[in-house]
DNA sequence: CGCGCGCTCGGG
DNA sequence: CCGAGCGCGCGA
């Protein structure tokens, strides 16, 4: 009756006996080839096709009651049809990790507490340890069975069959935010707030999407809509990008919620992620709030689920079930029939077209509640400075600005984009760009091959001497990295103390808060970062944002580059100005007169998304179309090719079957070859008509084999 | 002619 | 996933 962890050829039911306490959705363990493993009661039925003689009978887990409640069991159902992933591997999805590697061991407690006073007691001279141990019991009170049995072995149950102590069991939880319960009441509702939350309970579309600049008061919204869901006796999902979950936004819908909400983060030690999943199953608490994995949060009659800057790219996973967030969120509204509300002051420009052709509900809010203005952005044309003999990494207005900032005391964040591998080609004289001539996205220089590369069909192309639009030599390959702008900087202004913040300098999420914190108490007066720092935090002394090099996120080679700069200058520029002055942005490019940064530089989202999905239109990009990345990676490259060519072998026959459905199909080295000792290679797709979309499903589960990996990837966030 | 490893198969 | 079972390759 239970399909067994591990993943593999093992995904299949296999039929067991078991006693009357075990259900469906109960952890299990059942003896197997062998061994003894963990496994799940997928259903209970009185018969089984099995020889009688080969039944065997599983041992139950204590756990109190099943570990998978009934909407478990059908979304992993769901999940595995739509992935087709081993179920085991869908299941552990639904638990803490903590559960199946035993870093839990109980989860009860056993507890041992005197019921006769010592004074009442007789003891045989030799037993010392008894004696010590109801001693200490009298002044300690009531003790774990394991702590005083190793004080003093054997203890425990020999007080116990004397009648002199008893054993309870209790249940041991630990509270990462105690102290912190308030259960405050919600602020009043602005008139556009409340309109807002009655459309979201009024709209028949399952799906609403809440698009508002920087604050517009998204969040008051959330609250409320959790609070009603509280009030109707039901549960409630809010999911935020994990970088968003910072210790006082914890502590704030703790503040709001007290201990009915419980907290899903990496950030917990083992026991704490396991007590809040636990108290989530139990129903002690009925909100769920965490990053991608809480949508897959034990909670029963859910009444909302809120997926906040529903845009971020950390909502769909990219290790081994590819899952996408909004999916499962859907699978579950559905489920419960209640509503999935998005929110986002830059929605993805998909979620947006599905919102403008009425699939789902669309609110707007418009007005910042503080009323203030949004900071103004100044582009800084990097090809006059040039021209004018500055080939520094800051512009003149640039320089006036910070000097500005520096001189009325204030702070200044310099926003840096990721030097990854993946660089462009970027004349600094007229801003061209190498682009791909059937793709139209951006060219990556391969050094190790020194030439163009184009990430959608894998075209090459030769390096450039001079450039082709104006001739000019003063071609580029890459930004400037933060370790030398900190450096110039510090040239530049001599005596203003910079923070800089990278993924080379900042171990760990531990790091990154120490550097916020420290930026936050004004130790320092500019910090110069990555992407991370556009997230999230609050800094009300920053009247200044410069962002360095715009272009390398606007000319990064993915389809999506466009809406990534567009939310990225978007965010960077929500930091600057919080509190009382005014705040600015300085915008360097090279492509001044790009439409992006246009629209960027106006707040103008819906002009944005205008110009962007005519190109998506004309170049036949998603959502006009899906990319499907089959990749293959295993150790072996003679077996992963081998592989490959199994699913090249069938994705072929459905594109040959069905010609009229892709746009484009081709197999090829994957751009980064080899990753942790594993080789890469990929079958790329473009689909017109996803259709056949489970049929490649089903090509790349056939040719999974036991050390080379093929997944899935649709519409990849990264195709390295 | 014997054992060692690599692949194939089955587990209820 | 993991152990049991068997097939072929080399060494005395």
């Amino acid at each position: 009756m239970i399909v067994d962890i591990a993943a593999g050829e093992t995904d299949r039911i296999y039929d067991y006996l078991c006693d009357d306490g075990t259900e469906a959705g109960s952890r299990v363990r059942a003896p197997f080839g062998g061994k003894v493993v963990p496994g799940f009661v997928m259903r209970l039925k009185e018969t089984s096709d099995c020889l009688p003689g080969k039944l065997r009978r599983v041992y139950p887990c204590p756990d109190g009651m099943p570990a998978l409640n009934g909407e478990c069991l059908f979304l992993a159902e769901k999940l595995t049809a739509r992935y087709r992933v081993p179920k085991a591997l869908v299941l552990r999805l639904f638990l803490p990790s903590e559960m199946r590697t035993g870093k839990v061991r109980e989860l009860m407690k056993s507890y041992v507490s005197l019921r006769v006073p010592v004074s009442e007691m007789t003891f045989p001279k030799t037993a010392k340890n008894q004696r010590g141990a109801a001693e200490y019991l009298e002044a300690h009170g009531k003790t774990e069975c394991g702590y005083l049995n190793g004080l003093f072995p054997g203890s425990v149950s020999a007080l116990e069959k004397k009648g002199y102590a008893e054993v309870t069991k209790e249940q041991r939880l630990r509270d990462p935010y105690r102290g912190l319960d308030g259960e405050q009441p919600g602020h009043i509702l602005t008139d556009d707030q409340r309109a807002a939350v009655e459309k979201i309970g009024t709209d028949k579309r399952t799906v609403q999407l809440l698009h508002g600049v920087t604050g517009s008061g998204k969040t008051e919204i959330y609250l409320t809509l959790i609070a009603d869901c509280l009030r109707q006796g039901k549960s409630a999902i809010f999911l935020v990008p994990e970088i968003s979950l910072t210790p006082q936004m914890l502590a704030q819908l703790r503040a709001r919620f007290g201990r009915n909400a419980a907290i899903m983060h990496s950030g917990l030690s083992a026991g704490e992620r396991f007590d809040e999943w636990w108290r989530l199953r139990t129903g002690e608490a009925k909100i769920a709030i965490g990053a991608r994995s809480a949508v897959f949060a034990p909670v029963e009659n859910v009444g909302v689920i809120i997926v906040d800057e529903e845009h971020d790219s950390s909502y769909s996973s990219e290790t081994a079930p590819r899952y996408n967030t909004f999916d499962v969120a859907y699978l579950r509204v559905k489920y419960n029939g209640c509503k999935l509300v998005l929110g986002s002051a830059t929605p993805a420009v998909e979620t947006y077209k599905r919102a403008m052709d009425g699939e789902f509900g669309l609110i707007r809010l418009e007005k910042r509640i503080n009323r203030k203005p949004l900071p103004e952005i100044i582009i800084a044309d990097m090809r006059r400075e040039v021209r004018r003999g500055n080939n520094s990494a800051f512009s003149s207005p640039l320089r006036a600005e910070l000097e500005k900032c520096l001189a009325s005391g204030n702070q200044a964040i310099l926003f840096l984009n990721r030097r990854g591998y993946s660089q462009t080609v970027i004349c600094k004289e007229c801003g061209y760009v190498a682009k791909c001539e059937a793709c139209d996205v951006s060219l990556t220089y391969h050094r190790d091959e020194d030439c163009l590369k184009c990430h959608y069909c894998g075209a090459r192309y030769k390096v450039p001497v001079a450039c082709p639009e104006c001739g000019g030599t003063k071609l580029s390959y890459a930004g400037t990295g933060t370790q030398r702008i900190v450096a110039d900087l510090s040239r530049l202004y001599p005596s203003a103390r910079i923070l800089r913040m990278d993924n080379d300098t900042t171990s760990g999420k531990e790091g990154h808060y120490k550097i916020l914190k420290a930026f936050g108490e004004r130790q320092a007066d500019i910090l110069v970062g990555t992407q991370m720092i556009a997230k999230g935090h609050d800094f009300p002394s920053v009247t200044l944002v410069g962002i360095l090099d715009a272009d390398m996120s606007l000319h990064f080679s993915d389809y999506r580059s466009g809406e990534r700069t567009f939310q990225l200058i978007t965010q960077v520029a929500g930091r600057s100005g919080r509190a009382e002055e005014k705040g600015k942005v300085v915008l360097q490019t090279f492509s001044p007169e790009n439409d992006v940064l246009r629209y960027a530089v106006a707040y103008d989202y819906e002009g944005f998304y205008r110009n962007e999905i005519s190109l998506r239109a004309a170049a036949m990009f998603p959502p006009f179309s899906k990319i499907v990345r089959v990749l293959v990676t295993g150790e072996d490259e003679k077996k992963t090719i081998e592989a490959l060519r199994s699913a090249y072998v069938g994705l072929e026959g459905l594109y040959t079957a069905n010609p009229e459905k892709f746009l484009f199909f081709n197999r090829m080295h994957a751009p980064i070859r080899r990753i942790q000792n594993r080789f890469r290679y990929q079958v790329l797709m473009r689909l017109s008509d996803t259709s056949v979309l489970p049929e490649v499903y089903d090509v790349c589960a056939r040719s999974r084999t036991r050390d080379v990996l093929v997944s899935v990837e649709e519409n990849p966030v990264n195709l390295s």
